[in-house]
DNA sequence: CTGCATCCTGAACGATACTG
DNA sequence: CAGTATCGTTCAGGATGCAG
């Protein structure tokens, strides 16, 4: 179980998830944008790469200039973002 | 929903979660005995604390020598353990 | 027995600058 | 545009010793 917490163990993980949820494929920099200035492309990167390790997102370089890449949900990864809701519906319950 | 991952961000309060379910109340020396030496006093009485200060456990001293100290999971404590139960049937499934 | 005080380490995250 | 490389800060958690 502390498994899967390690998979959103990570200060953006869970916003990334929703975003991802929300519309995929997105460009990396469309996502950067997304945080408005909070979170840097180097935080960023990272994140989304652990996530790409653990499987809950693809990354897809296209061999252009300049340079794309998109990042997509994994079954899996959307499939955590439905189990996050479950944890969000006990907090509004539980917590307000 | 971050919110509620904060209640269980800490090293061992998903175990001790687990260990409060399964009898309450228990003895501050009983836990630390439960984790066989890989949590320090320091670390146990501070998860516990911030444990108490969200409501998910409660703390009773009683006025002996030597003194004597009891954590109980409350009905949120019991609901929360509910809910890591959820979490951990998905790992189940997703990452085996 | 329980827990507080002090010091210390490691990992996460941010700031900034540079590159194909 | 989408990174990589370095460095600095913060903070959870561990080690150790002391106290009621």
């Amino acid at each position: 179980m502390t498994n899967t917490l390690d998979l959103v163990r990570g200060k953006w993980k869970p916003a990334l998830l929703y975003y991802l949820a929300e519309e995929s494929p997105r460009r990396f920099g469309t996502l950067l944008r997304l945080f408005g200035g909070l979170v840097t492309q180097h935080t960023l990167t990272q994140q989304l790469r652990e996530m790409e390790h653990d499987g809950l997102v693809t990354r897809v370089v296209y061999a252009e200039v300049p340079p794309r890449v998109e990042y997509s949900l994994t079954d899996k990864g959307y499939s955590l973002r439905a189990l996050m809701e479950q944890i969000y519906q006990w907090g509004e319950q539980h917590v307000g």
